[in-house]
DNA sequence: CCTGCACCTTCCCATAATGGGAAGGTCAAC
DNA sequence: GTTGACCTTCCCATTATGGGAAGGTGCAGG
C-alpha cells in the first residue's frame, strides 16, 4: 500500500513516516517501480506501535529502545523497567505541576480581579514575597 | 552592571538575556562606551519577573503579556484571568498524564518482568487490547 | 490524446527555548 | 605586555512536527 494509506491506517502522518525513516527509527521502506514507498500489514503494526508509545509520552529515543526490545524478544524485565521509569518521570512532573498550581492559586487569591490595577501577583513575581522585607522601606 | 552580574543576580543566563532582547521581550539594553550592555536594579527586577514566570510555566508570549500588564498598570482582572487560565491548562495536562500513568501501570501489571521475553506490554502497543479479537484466530 | 486531480517524491523552512562554541574586542591585574 | 576573565556577534544543534514548493506519477473523463 502507498504511504497515504499506511498513514491513515496507523494514525501516523505521511510526513512523520518519512521522518521516522530518515532518523532510522524505521528501516527504509520497500520501493515500487515508480519510486513510491510500499507498505504491508507488518509495517502498519510497527507504525501503530510507534503512535501508541508516542501517545503515552515516550520520546522517539525511548520508542526506538522499546521497538528494539520488541523485535529482538529481549527479557521482559527491560520493558517493565522502561515503563516504570516513565511512570516515575510522569509522577515527578505532576508533582512539580501541582506545586506550581498551588503557587498560582495562592497568588490569584490575593488579587481582587477588578478594574483596579493593584494586583500583588505581578509585584510578587518581580520580588517573591518570601524575599521581601518592609515593602515601603 | 555588566550582563554577567545581571545574569547572576536574576538567575537568567547571559545567553537568555540577549535572546530575550533579540525577540523584543526586553527593550534594548543601554550600552557603555565599549559596546557592553549596562544594567541597573530595575532591569534585574524585570529579569527576576521573567525568570519566575518562566519557572511557573508561562510561555515567553504569556510572559510578555504579563510584563505589559505590569508595566502599564492595567486592571487586575486581566492578570487574574491569565493566571486562572494557566491553572486550568496545568490541570488539564495533569489529568492527561494521570490517564497515561493508569494505562502504563495496567500494562506493566501484566508483564512478569523476568528473563522471559513474553511481555504483553509490547504486543498491546502494536495492537491495543481493546482492538484485539481472538488473538490466536 | 490531453487535462485535471490526487497522490507521490525530495528539499527547505519554521516552530519554542535553550545551550554550545568560534572568532574577535576589552579590561584589569601582574 | 601577557594572561585570563569578561564581553560582542554569529552560526549551529536540540525535539517532533507541520507547511509548502517544485516536480514526477497514475487514473478517470472528456
Amino acid at each position: 500500500m502507498n504511504i497515504g494509506e499506511a498513514a491513515e491506517r496507523s494514525g501516523v502522518s505521511a510526513k512523520m513516516i518519512r521522518y521516522y525513516e530518515s532518523v532510522e527509527l524505521l528501516k527504509p521502506a520497500a520501493r515500487r517501480g515508480n519510486g513510491y514507498r510500499d507498505y504491508g500489514e507488518a509495517d502498519v503494526s510497527v507504525l501503530q506501535f510507534i503512535r501508541r508509545t508516542r501517545d503515552l509520552g515516550f520520546s522517539l529515543e525511548e520508542v526506538g529502545a522499546l521497538l528494539a526490545l520488541w523485535r529482538d524478544k529481549r527479557p521482559s524485565r527491560e520493558v517493565k523497567r522502561l515503563a516504570e521509569a516513565h511512570i516515575e518521570d510522569l509522577e515527578r512532573r505532576m508533582k512539580e505541576m501541582r506545586a506550581v498550581v498551588r503557587t498560582l492559586r495562592d497568588l490569584a487569591q490575593h488579587c481582587r480581579g477588578d478594574e483596579r490595577s493593584d494586583c500583588p501577583i505581578l509585584d510578587d513575581l518581580a520580588t517573591p514575597r518570601s524575599a521581601r522585607r518592609k515593602p515601603h522601606q
